[in-house]
DNA sequence: TATTATACCATGTTATCCCATAGGGGTTTA
DNA sequence: TAAACCCCTATGGGATAACATGGTATAATA
């Protein structure tokens, strides 16, 4: 099971192109080499995890009421499968995010991956050190 | 588990690598070659432990609630994983710390291992000092 | 064919590995 | 009893590898 801990600041290239930190990489199971993302359905960042915690997520949703009532597409656990993408490293250790995603974290030329145990986050600076200010009284 | 005990002070050099005291390493779990790390979040220390105590906080931290309600990046284990990092040692028992953290605790050449049990913490000799005087007539 | 995405290569910086030295403690040995 | 020895530990330096990052070339798509 991965351990995401910490936080890193890379760079977005011009390209699109961010490296995943290095420690983020090698928790990763027996050479994976990509991850699991979806924006955020409660804040401006993009939520990260690998590909098994999708199959954990899937457990939750009970698929055989799903086929048989209607409405069980706004569960929350069939929100985050359906909006999340698989997507590979290249052969740095790079991957390329979508633009809708870029657009909803509001991401321009740097990336901020926070290590929060089995899923991570990413964030634009400015958007992290906004929400970080924020909950602070609580 | 691990019973850190004692205070030892270890010279910092120009690279920034600095030995973890022999006691401190052998009472780390078999042959476990790394320790986790994090500033103090109430003083200007930087806080240890066995990497293993990081995976419990992890546990602990429902990253399903995180991943559908607000305000768990606020959690105290969030802050603790997100600022956590694992550093290895290296064949002779030292690390090097993130300057982020040396510049927390104010370290310069000397680094103060401070044993407190199942966790120890890394002072400046100065701010160890300083801290020390401050309490004593609590 | 124009445009975008993917794979491949190149570079500077930083961190990691490996070897060498010195000092202390304890133990063995003459 | 005193000296020699050995092992562990802390510490320093140089060589090597890894990482993040930028660029170029190739393949895919529309």
């Amino acid at each position: 099971m991965p351990l995401f801990t910490s936080t890193y600041t890379n760079r977005v290239d011009k390209k699109g192109r961010v490296s995943v930190p290095a420690p983020f990489r090698s928790t990763l199971p027996d050479g994976d080499q990509s991850i699991a993302v979806l924006p955020s359905l409660v804040s401006k960042a993009i939520e990260g995890f690998d590909y098994l915690y999708l199959a954990q997520i899937s457990e939750r949703l009970n698929n055989f009421d799903m086929l048989v009532s209607s409405g069980q597409t706004q569960e929350p656990a069939a929100k985050i499968l359906s909006r999340s993408i698989t997507i590979s490293f290249d052969g740095d250790g790079r991957i390329v995010l979508p633009q809708e995603f870029i657009k909803h974290a509001g991401i321009t030329d740097r990336a901020v991956f926070v290590g929060l145990g089995s899923t991570f986050q990413i964030w634009s600076p400015e958007e992290y050190a906004a929400a970080m200010t924020e909950g602070e009284g609580a």
